[in-house]
DNA sequence: TTTAAAAGTTGACGACTGTCAACTCTTCGA
DNA sequence: TCGAAGAGTTGACAGTCGTCAACTTTTAAA
């Protein structure tokens, strides 16, 4: 069984697929463009939810503080996507928070207004449905994969799910531009362990990092050890 | 902030909730009652869905297997409980596989009537999309409750969770009937761990172990213990 | 350009917990 | 009832990785 980076990525894009044009414009009609800086917050774990989001420019990491104080990034949001529907839709506060990760541009829709259009609209509807029902299948796969692994497999399972994110079509390289700490936080250990890890992959070839930049060279070997070999 | 256990079941009870009764009789018309025999197997992980679950009797545990052939429970459903659609509305194999706990009865709905009746009824529609958003919900809780905690603090989570599952309405104590196998499954340990932390908990009196039964005593000193104090 | 804060790096250390192995207890079918 | 298979138990051991601390580098604001 190889690595299939298909089964880590939502499929929210099609949220308004077959659409149909009059409720479209109803959409339109209800949203409007939020800026944001890098590090603003977008929403906060514990508020109400207000609206579906999309990104239009930049990219969103979803997290989530534990008891302890600790956070953990829950996901990566990139352009195209569409969020933050989910608290909405069971009538429950955000258990996570939004925050940009570089300077951002979404487009809000109005939460009541898109609880209204989706009650009338049946493609919209099940749009919701088969995204919700694939997103849980998301996250079985990446709690599959992140537990009972070692730090070293993590980070690599989280660089290649990086690397989706950030690559561009025209380069062959990518290059993730994330903290340490952001990607400690994802990959469910520490910075310290990160920079262990990384310069270890740094050793082998796999990577070449620079600043608080990272740039994948052997994607092959990142899979083979995302496996556990 | 307090241990709320209501964070961690899913609410899948009220998929039939306000849908019209000609539907219901539909709905009737394409179930069947299947028997499992304890450790009997309803559905395999990789398999394609073939119908929607009720519990009528006993326990179904959850289970997916890892890469490095361990696996774990991610949920046990008991009775009133629904399950098995979210791949089915997805179209997409299992991601993981139903087994019995105990001696159980399931009333199986199939699948492509399911998802007729569904696209028809847009209030089974409309619960569909609140119960598998709330879903969400209790997998971002359960994740945040589980990483970066003791073994000691899982083992704790788990039995909390447990002691929902298999508490009766007409005895104050609750008996759980489960391996220690299981158990660690669940709380993503090993067996001679659970072990060493169920004979700590019947040390201090928190817990009665007996034969593959644990009887919790002291539910709130558990609690404490699981929020890491 | 300067400078303070933030981010990143490296080393030392030790606790937790997974692994292995040997053993006992329980269950259940022959 | 017996015996074997499975489940549970206990001890020893070692590797991983989180923590702390000291330090360097980078960033960004004054």
């Amino acid at each position: 069984m190889n690595f299939d980076i298909s089964k880590y990525h939502f499929k929210s894009n099609k949220l308004f697929n077959d659409v149909l044009p009059h409720f479209m414009n109803e959409l339109k009609d209800i949203s409007k463009i939020v800026q944001l800086k890098k590090g603003g917050e977008l929403y906060r774990e514990g508020s109400l939810p207000k609206a579906v989001y999309k990104v239009k420019k930049g990219k969103i990491k979803i997290e989530q503080t534990g008891a302890d104080g600790k956070s953990r990034i829950v996901y990566v949001y990139t352009v195209g996507e569409y969020f933050g529907f989910r608290p909405l839709l069971c009538n429950e506060k955000h258990p996570v928070s939004a925050i940009s990760l570089e300077d951002s541009e979404v487009e809000a829709y109005d939460g009541t207004g898109f609880l209204d259009i989706a009650k009338r609209s049946s493609n919209l509807s099940f749009n919701l449905v088969e995204i919700l029902s694939f997103e849980f299948n998301v996250w079985i796969n990446l709690i599959g994969s992140l537990s009972h692994k070692s730090a070293k497999e993590r980070v690599a399972i989280i660089l290649l799910i990086l690397n989706e994110k950030y690559k561009s079509n025209d380069k062959a390289e990518t290059t993730i531009t994330m903290s340490k700490a952001d990607i400690a936080c994802y990959s469910e250990t520490t910075e310290e362990t990160v920079v262990r890890v990384l310069s270890f992959f740094k050793e082998q070839g796999i990577v070449i990092t620079a600043a608080r930049k990272v740039i994948i060279k052997n994607k092959q070997l990142l899979e083979i050890i995302a496996e556990g070999f």
